[in-house]
DNA sequence: ACGCTTACTTAGAATAGTTCTAATTATCAG
DNA sequence: CTGATAATTAGAACTATTCTAAGTAAGCGT
């Protein structure tokens, strides 16, 4: 038998599910692989559609108890717009989030190094930050990542 | 007759509102008014809860339209967590949210001058940022704004 | 390999928050 | 005062998500 996934993705997914613990199921692997193939921050929904040509069985329950433990192992982070439907990235580095109100298109903006320190720096004694999350609304020209 | 709120708030609603073509009214005023009164960013529900004590045949359709309205003319700013429900906030200043994890409170944190310049200042050529969101998770001390 | 235990998946019901609809009421301009 | 427009209202409808209970699969000790 030759080993599975040793020319793709040296299984982040397996191994950061093995780290908390959990098993990696042709369901999770499907997932996973939607939300790196295209990664336009798809809803729960769309990545649904998308799996569903690889595994039509699929249930959408199972799709959201995916997504889910991914941003629970911290392979996948979900984002949210106001009220808007939960998007999905699995962007890992540390990033912002662009929403084009137009197009409603979602663009990561890498942040440099020192940038997320700075911002914490506005907090007064007394907070905490666990997290720091920062969202740019407005237009973004056709060449965009 | 005497003037009304002239010893309060200088009319800021009704002059807002009218800015945008809209009139005050008395449900708006005592929806405004409960946000001034106690600036914890309820939900919606806490709206029409606190409003009824003033106006008890008010509707909550009603109470959402009022803050709908004040969003919109920039009156109020509505804030999001994750897909929590809607709070609402009266503060007019630049400022980031910081969201207690551990009591569900939410606190302003305002912010320098320059801040919105330099986290703007991250956005690639070609991105043009209308407004910029920055939202803190943690845990804040007890003697908290 | 066998059974046991726990993890995972599934379909559908239930839920929360919000928005919509259609009818009523209030306000403004002439 | 009258007609037009804006605002309010109650309740239905909607959307995204979570819950429930049952079924299926996988790892483990023997």
């Amino acid at each position: 038998m030759v080993s599975p996934n040793s020319n793709t993705t040296p299984d982040l997914l397996a191994r950061k599910l093995a780290d908390s613990g959990l098993r990696s199921t042709p369901q999770r692997e499907v997932v996973f692989n939607v939300l790196l193939k295209k990664r336009d921050h798809p809803t729960a929904d769309e990545v649904y559609a998308r799996v569903r040509q690889d595994m039509p069985t699929i249930s959408l329950a199972t799709v959201y108890n995916c997504l889910e433990t991914m941003v629970q192992c911290n392979l996948v982070r979900a984002v949210n717009f106001e009220r808007g439907p939960t998007r999905y990235c699995p962007n890992l580095r540390p990033h912002a989030h662009f929403h084009d109100e137009q197009t409603g298109a979602t663009h990561d903006i890498d942040l440099p190094p020192n940038l997320l320190e700075k911002v914490n720096a506005v907090l007064p004694r007394g907070y905490d930050a666990s997290s720091v999350e920062i969202i740019f609304r407005g237009k973004a020209a056709k060449n965009a990542s």
